[in-house]
This record gives C-alpha cells, structure tokens and sequence, in this order.
DNA sequence: GCAAACAAACCGAACGATCGGTATCTTTAG
DNA sequence: CTAAAGATACCGATCGTTCGGTTTGTTTGC
C-alpha cells in the first residue's frame, strides 16, 4: 500500500505530517475520526510508522495539542509587539487570533485546539493552566473584569464559529471588541 | 448482573433515568465514554434494556439533546416571564441561564449540552437551527450587536466553566452583564 | 575507500479489548 | 393471555497496541 521505502527518509516532514493531518482531521470530522490508521493513511504512511513516531495515541493528540498552542502563543506575542498601547494588548491580539481568519490559511489551527480540549479532558487542564499563566503575566495590563469580558466574548464567537453559525456583522462585531480594548478615557479608531 | 427483574417496573422511570446518566457521563468523562454498556451500568439495567427506550445510540444521544435543550427553553420562558423590560429580555434570560448555578441543582444541563453540540455534527447543527430561530423570535429586543456581544460574552464563560477553569469573579462578571442588556439611557440597578 | 556493524525509519500482520447492534429468551404488568 | 420490559448471548467491525522483520542511513574499523 504505502511505498516509504522507495522514497528519501525525511522523518521530520512525516512527523510535521502527521501532526497537520491528525489536526485537519479532527476539524473535519471530529475528534472520534482522528484514529491511528486514519492519520497515517492521509499521511501516505502505515499504522506502524505513526506508532514510531508517537508511542502512543495520547502522545500524538498531545503533540497535536503543544504545536498548536505554541504557534498560537508566537502569534500572540507577535501582535503585542507591533501595539504601541500597553492596556489591554493582550486583550487586543486575543480578539484579533480569534476573529482574523486571513492571517494563515489554515484557520484549522484554533478550530483544531477547540475540538481537542474540548474533547478530552486532559489537553483540557493542559490549556487552562497555560491560559491562567498567561493571564497571570498581563494581569497589570489586561486584568480588569471589562477585558475579561471582551476575551470571553471573543470566546464565544470563536464558540459559534466552530458550531458553523452564520455571522454576518462578524466584522462589525470585531471593531466593537477592539474598541472596547482600550482605555475609556482615551478611546481609540480601529482600523 | 443486573436484577430488573424483580423490581417494581416503572419503563418512565427508568428512561429518565438513562437520559440522566447519559448526560452526567458525557459531563464527568467526556461524549467517548458514552456507551450505551455504560449508561445501562448506572442506570441499573442491561444493555439489551437501553436498546429497548431507545433503538440506537443516536437516538438516546438526540434524546438527551432534545430533554436538555426543552429543559433549557422552559426556563428560558420563565425567566422572560418575570422580566418587566422588554429590550434585552432575552439577552438576560441567557445570562441568567448560564450563569446561575444555584437554580437547579444539576447544572449538568448546560455544560452536557455543550459537550454533546461540540462533539456532534448532527447535534450541532440542531442547536444551530434552535437558537437562529430562537433569535429571530426575539430579533426586536435582542437584535442589536451590544446584545449580541453580551450573549457571546456569556457563551465564553459557560465555555470556561466547563473547562473547569476558575473564576473568583464570578458574580462581578454576572452584574455586568446584566447591566449591560438595558438601554443606555435607562439604566437600572441589578440584583 | 569500502564494507561491516549498528541505528533509525518504517512495514505489515496479528492480538486483545470494546463497541454498536441483533436475535432470542424470560419476567412482569394489566 | 398478551404485550411491554428487560436479560442474555452473540456477531461483526474497529480501534489501540505489540512485535518481528525489512529497508534506509550513518558510523566505524581496516
């Protein structure tokens, strides 16, 4: 069926593969369709590959899980750089790794994250104790129960997005949670 | 196993209770330890009894759904009962379903029914096509993007309570959401 | 510089467990 | 007596995991 001898061993690639496909495949059909022989099919490979590169099942979700998060977290990081307003950037590149969907093409990436914490209970903890670290570190800037509201509702949305609810005023809605990211005394325009 | 046999027979009884534990399992353990083997454990009877309420697993699945989801509009309905204001009536209703814990003492309705929709395709499309028409429904009072935004605020905190994630600020968070449903040139005074 | 020795990457079959579902039988209620 | 309620046994499929073997790549000894 699969023919990886025949081609030049390039393990990283595989691996990188493997975990995009693991992620593409929760996002498409759910968590219950990301099965070993599932993943390596997609990947041109066999069962016995994909149990090479991860000992077992959890592993893979797992690594699925900490690339995502950590791709995440450089995104976010990057936005808060380029903010010239301390108050509430954090905040702000929350709303925005939400709510722009042009920035990568694969928009899999915080789909794939939901669907996984989601649906298991360890990744769960996993993601709320790097969230409360996260929170904790810009809690000077970003720790008002107004910011906390605007990043829930950027959850919510990220919620109805992924349930496949329509939004027209998607935009409109954008502009609204950034606006209200910034101080109320120096209210800003929002590109 | 299992003595059903000698029991007083009570089929309602027992659906409800299917129905009950169904929904507690996919809260505790996540939607995968659904099995119809293990709801007949808690429930007190066979597997062969479950197939009888209900013919396969999706249909004890959607019935949960449905339960939960009826459950969730009947108090919905209530609380719009007893509000005297009619804009952002429903926005409230919303919050106060999602937020109050205290008013039933299964809040297993609300997080089950996320942990079903966000497992299921078929189940979230349902929700999907309940709450659209549940918000045109209320289009008048409710339509505007503030609202919305209040609502999708409220989604993310259901999101992170079911996440297990901690919340000192719970009830700060509630007044000002609740605050934020009535017209700002009336505002009130919340409980 | 070249082949032996070793390690890494991967295959492919098989296993044990589990799950949803079916068929059949027994018990209870009316 | 009859039909609903439930028990019991079993089937086929699938899934995660294991494991022995094969191919490819790298290092080492001479």
């Amino acid at each position: 069926m699969t023919n990886a001898h025949r081609r030049k061993k390039q393990p990283e690639l595989v691996r990188q593969s493997l975990l995009q496909h693991a992620a593409a495949l929760a996002v498409e059909k759910g968590l219950h369709a990301v099965t070993i022989q599932a993943v390596a099919n997609l990947a041109g490979v066999t069962k016995g590959g994909v149990m090479h590169h991860f000992a077992t099942k959890r592993a893979l979700l797992e690594a699925v899980f900490l690339d995502i998060r950590d791709s995440y977290n450089a995104l976010l990081h990057e936005l808060m750089a380029e903010d010239p307003e301390p108050y509430g950037a954090f905040t702000r590149a929350h709303v925005r790794t939400v709510m722009d969907a042009e920035r990568d093409q694969d928009d899999n990436t915080k789909s794939s994250l939901a669907i996984l914490t989601l649906g298991d209970a360890g990744l769960r903890a996993l993601w709320n104790e790097w969230y409360t670290g996260k929170l904790a570190e810009y809690r000077d800037t970003d720790g008002s129960d107004a910011l906390e509201i605007v990043r829930f509702a950027a959850d919510g949305i990220w919620l109805a997005s992924i349930s496949g609810r329509e939004m027209p005023n998607r935009q409109a809605l954008r502009e609204r949670l950034l606006r209200a990211t910034y101080p109320p005394e120096h209210p800003r325009r929002v590109e």
